[in-house]
DNA sequence: TTTCGCACTCTCAACGAGAGAGTGCTGAAT
DNA sequence: ATTCAGCACTCTCTCGTTGAGAGTGCGAAA
């Protein structure tokens, strides 16, 4: 007697009729109950046999009622059920695809198109954008360079992944020269260029045993500042990338606007620790992904939806961007804004490269 | 007869009396009535004598009430006279002394060092803080150099000021050699390093028509590449950097804990504009400043305290940190706090250079 | 199977009463 | 002249009540 999960045990009419709800409860954000229904979705029913339909999907747990004499509200399976079966994805108008490809000019530097990509999904959707690019294992050095600061400072610069610019500031224990380092540098290079950053950092010391041998000062001092500098990156947390936008608009969801669950939520963007563990999720996944409610498993997102896609560059998948607003967002819109994103994300670092 | 507005007039007694009302009004929040002003104050007062005070002051703009039966209140212009007459500022304890030069480590680069800054003043007085960096007019061209990269992209690396790093993508007409680059960095760093920008970017096109005269490839290229790289910096925008951290701990604060308070006053960190003008009053000003409430002139600060301070390096001033919080917040932790706070951070950069 | 009618439940806004806090004023005491 | 006790007054806040409104569930009729 008890009755079946499965939807496929509810009527053609009673998923319509869910149907109608959800979408009433996202525009309105309030309890649906069976009388606005019934004037809402054209098949001439009585509220009366609407109660019936909506007492049968309660059992099924698609819906809830706050109390015995408010209307209906979805449950987070009753989401998963629209957004999996019920939902149909509107086509972007051309406008909006427009203004993303304008924001997405491939023109940019790396960080710079990041930041605009989650500046322009939490413009257009209204809601949070967050776009993610995991520091991947291998970081293949391509060039190293070495800037005589004043002091005894050098400035280290070193080009990876044919992208990403990282430099750092080392204290050396003697002045060098421009030329001295220009020549190490060289060196440096031509041994260490197209390796990847963990062989190099295992290797250093091997190297400097063997040009200690052949006593070029020219390599000693190369292996020096290689080693000064390989040390710093090594204490350096292996942090991936986040960027946030438009946090602020949540303010404006009723469902979130109590002060202490806002704070929680933007402390959680700051720490960024749980949401960078859900978008890592998203990461392996193909394809856009929707946590809903409690699902995420980060009791912080609860009446919180995040919509993510991964973005990718020649076939492989660099990172993740996604948009989080309530769980009664506009799926229809939000998801194919999202699609696309990813994938003129994608198109925009591949004609970078 | 109408009453001189000069703090003067005030007898010793009712400025002791207005100075016990602020403190307390900072420990509570609540406003204080003359009967626990009279038990608090161990002046051995009555309550009504105390209400006689109160009265006057309030007539000096001191004080207000927010309704006939509720305590009293200190205006913005009441907050003026505490905090410039007759704040005792504490003295720092060494635990936080230590705890503020532990975070200031000057083994680290410039922009991380800002970022500890921020945060760290955020973290130890539970109130948000900010750290600005002008960009400065005169930026010092120090070092430039290319580095190839995949397709017909360039990576150009600029070291200005001895301290910051710019780098910039620019996809070029043809394929360049890593050794025709190194020639042409070499060029431009014999005639353009220890140049100001502005400067380079101003000649750039006269040394090509010279260089074009003399026909040499190498000199050719550099002036090609550097056009390039330089219309790029015509075109960004001459922002100033800003940290802020700790904005949540506003959500504490009982007198912001209005959403929609909150939320243009996170807009306003995000849009950075009108506290970058905040701040640059205060970057000429020497020494502490501090902002009450309207004084600041930007009606979201409305309840906010601003206290800042320069930090120098060689005598010059660099830029400006601080605190926001509520108007009612502890000066006397907060002042000395940032006080100290701008020393260190002066000294740790100093020993960078 | 659908629908109508009806009793029931729950929320929400409005209202009023009473407690509590604090004031201003007056007149007496110092 | 100050200081202070007493007192009437005002304002806010909380709480209980009440009535309207919305929506349900159920039984009986179509």
């Amino acid at each position: 007697m008890s009755p079946e999960t499965n939807s496929s045990q509810l009527s053609e009419r009673s998923l319509y009729l869910f149907k109608a709800l959800v979408e009433h409860f996202i525009q309105d954000g309030a309890p649906v109950g069976s009388r606005t229904l019934s004037k809402d979705s054209s098949l001439n029913l009585s509220p009366a046999t609407i109660r019936n339909v909506m007492a049968d999907l309660e059992d099924f747990g698609l819906l809830d009622s706050p109390h015995t004499s408010a209307g209906r509200v979805p449950t987070a399976k009753g989401y998963r059920l629209f957004v999996d079966s019920l939902l149909r994805v509107n086509d972007l108008n051309s406008i909006e695809v427009e203004k993303i490809a304008k924001e997405l000019d491939p023109g940019n530097d790396f960080k710079v198109l990041m930041q605009r990509t989650s500046s322009m999904l939490s413009d257009i959707t209204q809601l949070a954008g967050v776009v993610m690019l995991p520091r991947t294992e291998q970081s293949k050095l391509q060039h190293i360079e070495f800037v005589v600061l004043s002091g005894n400072r050098v400035l280290v610069i070193l080009v990876v992944n044919d992208r990403e610019v990282q430099n750092r500031i080392i204290n050396t224990s003697r002045t060098y020269s421009a030329s001295e380092l220009q020549e190490a540098s060289n060196y440096l290079n031509d041994i260490f260029a197209g390796k990847d950053l963990t062989y190099v950092r295992a290797n250093i010391l091997d190297e400097l045993e063997k040009t200690k041998e052949q006593l070029s000062q020219s390599m000693q001092t190369a292996m020096e500042m290689a080693q000064l500098a390989f040390d710093y990156e090594k204490s350096k947390v292996n942090s991936d990338e986040l960027f946030f936008s438009g946090e602020t608009n949540l303010m404006d969801i009723a469902e979130l606007c109590e002060v202490d669950k806002l704070k929680k939520l933007f402390n959680t963007f700051n720490q960024k620790r749980d949401i960078l563990h859900l978008l890592e999720q998203a990461i392996s996944a193909d394809g856009i992904q929707i946590f809903i409610g409690e699902e995420s498993g980060h009791d912080v997102l609860d009446n919180c939806s995040v919509v993510t896609s991964p973005y990718e560059v020649d076939g492989k998948i660099l990172g993740v961007l996604g948009v989080i607003g309530p769980t009664r967002m506009h799926y229809e819109r939000v998801i194919p804004i999202v699609d696309i994103t990813a994938k003129m994300l994608g198109s925009a670092l591949n004609l970078n490269n």
